[in-house]
DNA sequence: ACCCAGGGTGACG
DNA sequence: CGTCACCATGGG
């Protein structure tokens, strides 16, 4: 991986990333396309990043800024060669690697992923965009980006100022006042920070203790905020792929961790996006 | 009108 | 421990 520097941009190479694999694969909920790439909120910034020539170009992005932010938001220490090769000696998964080439799990920060999930549940990507969008418009910070303003997704004590009939009318539904208590656990001192060091196990009894944190979604915090690459997130798309692909009887496929991190080791979690990708993009039934 | 979406909660056995 | 009705919302 080298990283070349421009006026005002930083331009990644060795690494195949694919904007639209990348910010369309359900893991984040802030990017859109925009021009030849995608534009979106992350890290307090607003990011462009579309393919160039000889990788992936991200702008505006300093060298400081790729040091602090987004070599760690892309995980750029991670390679994908070496997965997508361990991938290939799946018989299913080598399915999904055409499709979802170009992928990589993001690390997101921890309050934001939380709230996102919480209200995925039982929703779809598309509402789920509109509400945090509304959301952060109501009460995230504004950045300038390009002549237009963008918002920033509100920390915990900006996000406690919203009543419950403020995140209804966002569209939140029955999730506003899971939200609202979560956000004020959170001010209150349950503290994200210490979940970085815990097992994946206990990262998600502690996740699981926040009002409208289920199984599911904690394991979605766990892997895209946390990098806890064991969690295996299932959903209604994993059910089918889990049942379809894979022989599972349908009342099996609720929970497959163990599953999973046999039958795909210590990437089960980036197993899990690929094979997401593939079903919902094949529509896989 | 009905079904679905990156499910969770609370009640009841 | 497992099961299950119910939960807002908007697009297909």
């Amino acid at each position: 991986m080298e990283i070349r520097y421009l006026n005002n941009g930083a331009e990644i190479m060795g690494e195949d990333i694919r904007p639209e694999i990348v910010f369309d694969c359900g893991q984040c909920f802030r990017f859109n396309p925009d021009g030849a790439g995608y534009t979106g909120v992350a890290c307090g910034k607003v990011i462009h990043a579309e393919k160039s020539e000889n990788g992936l170009m991200l702008s505006p992005c300093s060298k400081e800024d790729v040091k602090n932010i987004w070599h760690r938001y892309f995980d750029l220490a991670l390679s994908y060669k070496k997965i997508e090769d361990l991938f290939k000696k799946d018989s299913v998964l080598e399915k999904t690697i055409d499709c979802s080439r170009g992928m990589r799990l993001l690390v997101q920060e921890p309050f934001e992923t939380l709230i996102s999930f919480i209200i995925s549940a039982n929703n779809n990507i598309g509402r789920i965009k509109g509400i945090i969008e509304r959301i952060c418009t109501l009460c995230g910070d504004e950045i300038e980006h390009e002549g237009k303003i963008y918002h920033s997704f509100p920390d915990p004590e900006r996000l406690s100022t919203l009543s419950v009939e403020d995140l209804a009318k966002c569209g939140a539904g029955y999730r506003a006042p899971y939200i609202k208590q979560t956000a004020r656990a959170i001010c209150d001192g349950f503290d994200l920070n210490a979940i970085y060091k815990m097992s994946y196990s206990d990262g998600k009894k502690a996740l699981l203790s926040l009002k409208g944190v289920g199984p599911k979604v904690a394991d979605c915090i766990l892997l895209f905020a946390y990098s806890k690459k064991n969690a295996f997130p299932v959903d209604v798309w994993m059910k089918r792929v889990l049942i379809n692909m894979y022989g599972f009887e349908p009342k099996n496929a609720v929970q497959a961790e163990n599953f999973a991190s046999e039958h795909f080791g210590d990437y089960a979690g980036i197993a899990q996006q690929y094979l997401f990708n593939y079903a919902r993009r094949n529509r896989v039934i």
